[in-house]
DNA sequence: GATCATAGTCGTCTTCCTGACGATAATCAG
DNA sequence: CTGATTATCGTCAGGAAGACGACTATGATC
């Protein structure tokens, strides 16, 4: 096939993120709202232009940082304090998705710990955290926030979907969970973990044996936490096993 | 953050293909040789350059009918008989992955049942199947042919190599490892897709009580076929089921 | 300080699924 | 007819998960 390597039709690429975090039960992502055409004013995922000589994981690691002070988590290497999960998701290229000019944007997955507040790359008003219902909401069925009735921006509620859908798969066989995690965690924060991500209710007991009892999955630290209330609980750090075998199972709604 | 929109960086953005097939009891990938610089007459996975207003999807399944003549399988309706199963992959925007220019390139996996031969595009000797350990093994030591010891173009041999993970891990999950099976085949056939992907042996016997077992994944059509040589096997056509709940389990090692 | 609500942790029992493997059935090649 | 080959059914033991009872160790409240 030859072709004429002059001759291609220019794309942008953008890296959109979607950035999760569970916080008071609720599975959340940050949204920015937007302050210029198209869609101003409406809410939109994080994201921007990948640069010239940039690679694609190392723009969305330089997004997640500007938004959240976050870093991207190699998983080579032990957590740092702040530390998040980065993968790439998907890419969307539908030549009508922005209005603009054809945008091709890779968009990455975040999953990070829960966050002190959203710390501002702008003003406070610009950026939050939404429970995730809420943004995939059209209807604002569950959004009393009437700033929030409207859907997200371009195809970001498709984008958010699919982020939120892969989340809840990965955690059921691997040890993805702990990302939402502090570094030290008990057993009982991390099934409240579970729970948000995937809204249901799990037995205590049971998922104490299933965690506690999978190799490499967490490492007890020694010391003891009484931070949820109730009888002291274990704290643990994440093993190195990444993935669970046999797998976490999701009851069936 | 404010930008001005004519002001990204352009970007060529290509589909690159991973089309595997099982083929004499081998996992095979569609190769084809470069006729050009760079990396002239090294072998590459089949791909080429979006169009200005091509959806990437659809980029990706022209591509795949160009160069085997297979249409991309809609999986809500059923499977005309020249179906493959195409889903996006990864997307790779390494600066450096191509020599020439910026390019970024949004891989896609198809899984297609044996062919009869590839229909060249061009002329035979340009397009190939080749056992996917041939084409990943960087020293020869699977191959005795002397132009296949070279190593893929550009960083094909690892979007190869996630492409033929993704289509070992999906398999166990999904019924998808139907796509490598014509419409009517038996149990014998799709247990043999398992090893040829997998690279394991089955027992036949559970995987017959797994596979029959399993409610929507494989429906009998009432035939029988002695294809196989030995007693006659039912025939059966993939069944409504998209989902494996639980999973075809895969041995360790 | 006793009581209670709250969370954590350990056990038991039943059920289901899998892996290992014996046995039988139906074809084809000689 | 005999043996090789593939398909299919059955049995049994071991492991994992769901359901749930019981007990433990805190802080909060009276």
């Amino acid at each position: 096939m030859p072709y004429d390597p002059a001759a291609f039709p220019p794309f942008a690429v953008t890296v959109d993120l979607v950035v999760l975090t569970v916080r008071r039960h609720a599975l959340c992502a940050l949204a920015v709202r937007r302050g210029e055409p198209p869609f101003q004013g409406r809410w939109a995922l994080p994201g921007g232009f990948v640069r010239a000589d940039e690679d694609l994981t190392a723009a969305a690691a330089r997004e997640l940082a500007e938004e959240t002070g976050l870093l991207a988590h190699d998983p080579a290497v032990p957590a740092p304090p702040n530390a998040a999960h980065l993968e790439q998701l998907a890419t969307y290229g539908d030549p009508k998705r922005d209005p603009r000019m054809r945008v091709v944007s890779v968009a990455h997955l975040a999953l990070a710990p829960d966050l002190p507040a959203p710390r501002p790359g702008g003003d406070a008003h610009s950026v939050r955290w939404a429970p995730v219902e809420s943004l995939l909401d059209q209807d604002g069925t569950f959004s009393r926030d009437a700033e929030q009735a409207a859907p997200l921006a371009f195809d970001h509620a498709r984008i958010l979907a699919d982020g939120v859908e892969r989340a809840r798969s990965k955690i059921e066989y691997s040890s993805l969970a702990t990302a939402f995690c502090p570094q030290e965690f008990t057993v009982g924060e991390l099934r409240r973990v579970y729970e948000a991500v995937w809204g249901v209710a799990l037995d205590p007991r049971n998922f104490h044996r299933k965690v506690t009892g999978t190799p490499g999955f967490l490492v007890p630290t020694g010391g003891t936490t009484t931070r949820q209330g109730g009888r002291p609980a274990q704290l643990f750090r994440a093993g190195g096993a990444t993935l669970l075998n046999p797998p976490m199972l999701r009851p069936e709604v």
